[in-house]
DNA sequence: CGATGACTAGAACGAACGCTCTATCCAGAG
DNA sequence: CTCTGGATAGAGCGTTCGTTCTAGTCATCG
């Protein structure tokens, strides 16, 4: 119990690589096109080890995996925000940011939380939940950003609903279209958006 | 061939009823969680029908569906943005309109393109490319529409990309979060920022 | 040492998948 | 009338689905 080094880096490096492929599989094919049997031959882990680690089943998997894209998009929002104290610059970057993993990725890596959690509101209620939670948290994130940039707190609650929304909806135009623009116009527009609440 | 009225309308009948269906299941299950089998017995329609209208099989019968849904928010956009001259009163009132419709299915019923087409990308390129037209086709009609309003042909144009991805975000992010808060914020910055092209 | 329990391994189950196939129906043409 | 061809009908194909289950591995601890 007190060497846990190496019992629990290979629990948690097979559970976490589970996880990784679910998330990385459902972010391209959904949900529903990924099956499980997928998941373990790609993480090069057993039916058995994912039930081991999911007795859920595949919607527990799925909640973990919405909740990792939730994590690592989370991440990319702080960073972004941080390194850019003027919203004004730092949502351009943003999109630019999003933009460039879409190229990278041939189009195929669209929002992770999303692509998992469409065509599972009815029928999958841990998903759901995971994907408000995640909306949730980057919306604050925004927020947070918004009034240490000296915006009032009420302006900045009401513009991190349309900067995530106008993001995420960039994302999606500019994935289905294969094509940098719509998140272009995305990160200038919001940028104006904001400029006219100082 | 002259008395087309009862075989043909009986034939189109048919054929609409599992579009109609196919869309409406897609729209809340996404296109891989949604068997043909599940569509033609929800259409009252036997799976040899189906084949007969669609030989293309799942991949066509979905394009298909993806084209109603555009044919479908394509009116809803027009006569939105046509009762309003002003897009600052129109844009507001297109985001309620889709909000109502959320609301009034539960918040089930999103966006019928996005559902069906996210997921997709790679396998099925004739359900891509009918996305890719439906979105472009909205673009054209938010764009025309300003231009009419007396803005420049290039900011109308920019602007339409934003106004399309924003609205499709906010729908995304109100179905999430079971609110109507994301659309209405969505409605009312967007008429900010077409204003600030004034 | 044997015992324990977390973890791995994969065969097997019933159900559902997309699709093919043959048979039948039936209005209109000759 | 027969004939024709679009439309309907559904059994059945092979495959894959999510899940369950039993067996086996292996480090740790008493």
């Amino acid at each position: 119990m007190k060497t846990k080094a190496p019992q629990d880096l290979a629990t948690a490096g097979t559970r976490e690589r589970i996880v990784r492929t679910a998330s990385r599989l459902m972010q391209r094919q959904g949900y529903e096109g990924t099956g499980i049997k997928q998941i373990s031959r790609e993480a090069g882990v057993t039916l058995g080890s994912v039930y081991h680690f999911f007795p859920g089943g595949k919607q527990e998997l799925g909640a973990a995996a919405v909740r990792l894209g939730d994590e690592e998009f989370t991440e990319l929002l702080r960073e972004t925000l941080d390194a850019e104290p003027e919203p004004e610059k730092a949502l351009p970057a943003l999109a630019a940011s999003l933009a460039q993993g879409l190229r990278d990725s041939d189009w195929l890596d669209g929002c992770p939380v999303t692509s998992t959690a469409v065509g599972t509101a009815s029928g999958a209620p841990g998903i759901q939940r995971a994907a408000a939670e995640a909306f949730a948290r980057w919306r604050s994130v925004v927020a947070d950003s918004l009034v240490a940039a000296g915006f009032a707190a009420s302006d900045a609650a009401d513009l991190s609903h349309t900067v995530i929304a106008t993001l995420e909806g960039a994302e999606l135009a500019s994935q289905v279209a294969r094509s940098e623009t719509p998140l272009e116009a995305a990160g200038r527009h919001l940028a104006r958006l904001v400029a006219s609440y100082r």
